[in-house]
RNA sequence: GGAGAGGUGGCCGAGUGGUCGAAGGCACUCCCCUGCUAAGGGAGCAUUCGGGGAUAACCUGAAUCGAGGGUUCGAAUCCCUCCUUCUCCGCCA
């Protein structure tokens, strides 16, 4: 959520700053909401102040035993013009509310501009590219090959768009987890931990999820008390959970930066994307990501995100893995963030980048929603400034290393960090 | 699932209809005192949103005592619904 004063004070400016990534911020409709609501505003104010000192001053004559039946009557008057205006009041506040909550971020300055992906800028290419001297599977035949990829028995059980792992690929895909989650919480100084995986409408909120990207949710619904429903939603990411465990928090200026690796199973409806990948791992309802999620001190917060974007990158080199890092520009970020940073890993078999991971900084963005604060030195609370990154999303790791390690007869090496999480293993092969 | 007790400011903790945004304590900030031990005295210290002011200091209004609704001239205090925490029992991984 932008912050209204900035709307207030540079409406022009907010609006030229989100028409780069493609948002036409209605700033006639701005206006008009927001010159009602200072007048409807300042007159309930009025009507309200007038009640409280009134009806002060009848507590103080009934103390000194005087009638009050005309002063009484006085302010039951003045308690009907509340209750109207009150509404009033209401409801502007709940549109001008939406209005502000349906506004993306505004992207930094150093953020491209461009219009979709194909302006998103390279920033480096890391590691060569594999060459064979055979004709390349993909994962999916490799993995049904190797006996440990099985689609057809998702789809029964489940339907499209799951997976079914077994033997060395399902342990492979554990390996992966551990050795990331190892790493960023040994060497990287996060903090691991372990969360919902189901959380309310107040945590999407909080993100950004909501209100604008319900239909890439899944929601479960839960009956409430005698008729009230309250929906818990299936996450999308661990940023959800853990972003928002600061939700509401002042948090020590010693105690920053926050930071927290988990790795959870993620669920994507993935409503706007049918017919994109249908094939393989690449794009699933259900997949695992370990995340990397940082609070930290706002000036601080672009180093932080390089940081975070190295620690990502880190896992890549560490398995011998290629990639690339895209800056996105304005038209390719998300809601909700002001700068992103994707990293993409070669596969062989697509011949080209796919991505991997996702680093972004929200700035205030979200902590704005989420109240998300900081006792600062002067011992005001100060809004934080968070980020998340993939370290990384393990189907797709997974993907990767079975197209790239992949030998002619098509058995996979095990990358060399991930074999002491396999008992040793040095290749996955048919057996 | 059953029974009971709670949810108040950064923390602890008073407050059962009226000058309470809220006593007291802790923590913190500033000043004074004291040469020295986790000593004493004084002052300040919630957040959010308005209006004024230089988008300062500051002045001023409103809202906020788990959430939402209700009663009332007036609600932290009364009523209703919900959420949540803790204790005991049951059940279970």
């Amino acid at each position: 959520m932008l912050d209204i004063q900035i709307l207030r004070s540079d409406l022009d400016n907010v609006a030229a700053r989100l028409a780069t990534r493609g948002f036409v911020l209605d700033t006639a409709r701005f206006i008009e909401l927001e010159t009602a609501r200072k007048d409807i505003q300042m007159r309930t104010q009025e009507l309200q102040a007038k009640r409280n000192s009134s009806s002060k001053l009848i507590g103080q004559a009934k103390s000194r035993g005087e009638d009050t039946t005309a002063i009484m009557a006085e302010v039951a008057l003045v308690g009907e013009g509340l209750k109207a205006i009150e509404i009033q009041l209401v409801q502007l506040q709940n549109e001008l509310q939406s209005m502000l909550e349906g506004l993306p971020n505004m992207p930094h300055e150093s953020v491209p501009v461009g219009k979709s992906e194909a302006d998103n800028l390279e920033v480096r290419k890391v590691g060569a590219i594999p060459e064979f001297d055979f004709v390349v599977k993909d994962h999916v035949e490799l993995g049904e090959k190797l006996g440990g990829l099985d689609f057809e028995t998702a789809a029964k059980i489940s339907g499209a768009r799951f997976s079914v792992l077994k033997g060395g690929l399902a342990r492979m895909h554990r390996a992966l987890a551990q050795f990331m989650l190892d790493t960023h919480s040994d060497c990287h100084g996060y903090t691991e931990v372990y969360v919902p995986y189901m959380v309310n409408a107040a945590s999407m909120r909080g993100t950004g999820q909501l209100p604008k990207f319900e239909e890439d949710l899944f929601r479960v619904p839960r009956q409430m008390g005698e008729e009230g429903e309250q929906n818990f939603y299936l996450i999308p990411t661990a940023e959800v959970p853990v972003t928002n465990m600061v939700r509401d928090e002042i948090i020590p200026l010693e105690d920053l930066p926050l930071k927290y690796v988990a790795h959870t199973p993620c669920f994507r409806s993935e409503a706007g994307s049918a017919g994109r990948d249908t094939r393989g791992l690449i794009r699933q309802h259900q997949f695992e990501k370990v995340e990397l999620v940082q609070m930290v001190y706002p000036d601080e917060s672009y180093a932080a995100l390089a940081q975070l974007l190295g620690h990502a990158e880190t896992i890549l080199q560490q398995l011998g893995l290629s990639y690339r890092v895209v800056k996105l520009c304005t038209g390719d970020i998300g809601f909700s963030s002001a700068t992103t940073y994707d990293i993409e890993v070669w596969l062989p078999a697509q011949n080209t980048y796919r991505e991997i991971s996702s680093c972004s900084n929200f700035e205030a963005f979200q902590a704005r929603r989420l109240q998300a604060r900081f006792r600062n030195a002067a011992g005001k609370p100060e809004l934080l400034h968070t980020l998340n990154g993939s370290g990384l999303a393990v189907g797709r790791t997974l993907v990767a290393i079975l197209e790239n390690n992949q030998l002619a007869d098509g058995s996979v090496k095990i990358p060399e960090v991930l074999q002491c999480y396999m008992g040793g293993l040095k290749i996955l092969s048919a057996s």
